[in-house]
DNA sequence: AACCAATGCAACCGCTCTGCA
DNA sequence: CTGCAGAGCGGTTGCATTGGT
């Protein structure tokens, strides 16, 4: 026995929408919101897979969506964040305002990836699941960080909050101590990916705490109280 | 003008993750 | 703690368009 449909396939439309099912789908969403996906082909009067609707809206109709071609700044921010962090489309995604995930994976299978001069088997996304994930290829970005199955002090969505409250979203990256520390280099380009300092004073940082275990929450923090 | 290959994009598929009972 | 359902994600496919011969 197999795993059960998501829907009844066999009564579903597939294939390219037309400007009517948008429409209904819009006003739908527009009147009721998002939610629920699985029920909303049939309240909106849509003979489609809730799926399906979802990734329509997210894809093509939202509001917000960005229209036109990339930038060469997002172009360059999908080209680094992608060497950090693998083939996570939706969390470069949500560094792209107005860009979906379907668009910038797009984007880079057929422009970025081989302007980049990524060898795809040596991709992060496909070390991602191994117990020690090396963030880089080049063997100096020693950040490795310990899947949730070890410790569950590591939370793989980069995307949500550390907060207080929430221990468990720590980044806790881990810094082996047989290797030498990072380059400038690489430590501009995680911390562009993540948004948080200022340069020498970060690098300096992490440069002094090269050889021990320390969590992104609290270099962030220290760093942050540093400069008021 | 006709054919074919290459390209780009929208959509689908199947798996994983998450929240809840 | 466990199992289930719904949501989300990334890889892949299919088709329309474009460019070259």
């Amino acid at each position: 026995m197999g795993r059960a449909p998501c829907c009844d396939k066999t009564a579903l439309k597939k294939g390219p929408w037309t400007p009517e099912e948008d429409q209904k789908l819009n006003a739908y969403i527009q009147k009721h919101g998002q939610g629920n996906w699985r029920a909303l082909p049939k309240k909106a009067g849509l003979l489609r897979c809730g799926k399906s609707c979802r990734l329509r809206w997210i894809n093509y109709l939202r509001p917000d969506i960005k229209r036109g071609n990339f930038t060469p700044q997002e172009e360059q921010t999908i080209i680094q964040l992608q060497k950090i962090l693998g083939n996570r489309w939706s969390t470069i995604a949500s560094h792209l305002p107005g860009r979906t995930d379907n668009e910038i994976k797009n984007m880079w299978n057929t422009h970025l990836k081989k302007r980049s001069g990524t060898n795809p088997n040596t991709s992060s996304s496909s070390s991602y699941s191994s117990n020690l994930c090396t963030v880089q290829n080049d063997p100096r970005m020693n950040i490795v960080c310990r899947e949730a199955t070890e410790q569950n002090t590591y939370d793989t969505d980069i995307n949500r909050p550390c907060t207080p409250e929430s221990p468990n979203s720590v980044c806790n990256f881990s810094y082996s101590s047989e290797l030498p520390q990072l380059s400038a280099e690489q430590i501009k380009l995680f911390s562009s990916a993540y948004g948080v300092c200022n340069m020498p004073e970060y690098y300096q940082f992490l440069g002094s705490h090269g050889n021990t275990n320390l969590s992104i929450r609290s270099v962030v923090e220290t760093d942050e109280k540093k400069r008021i």
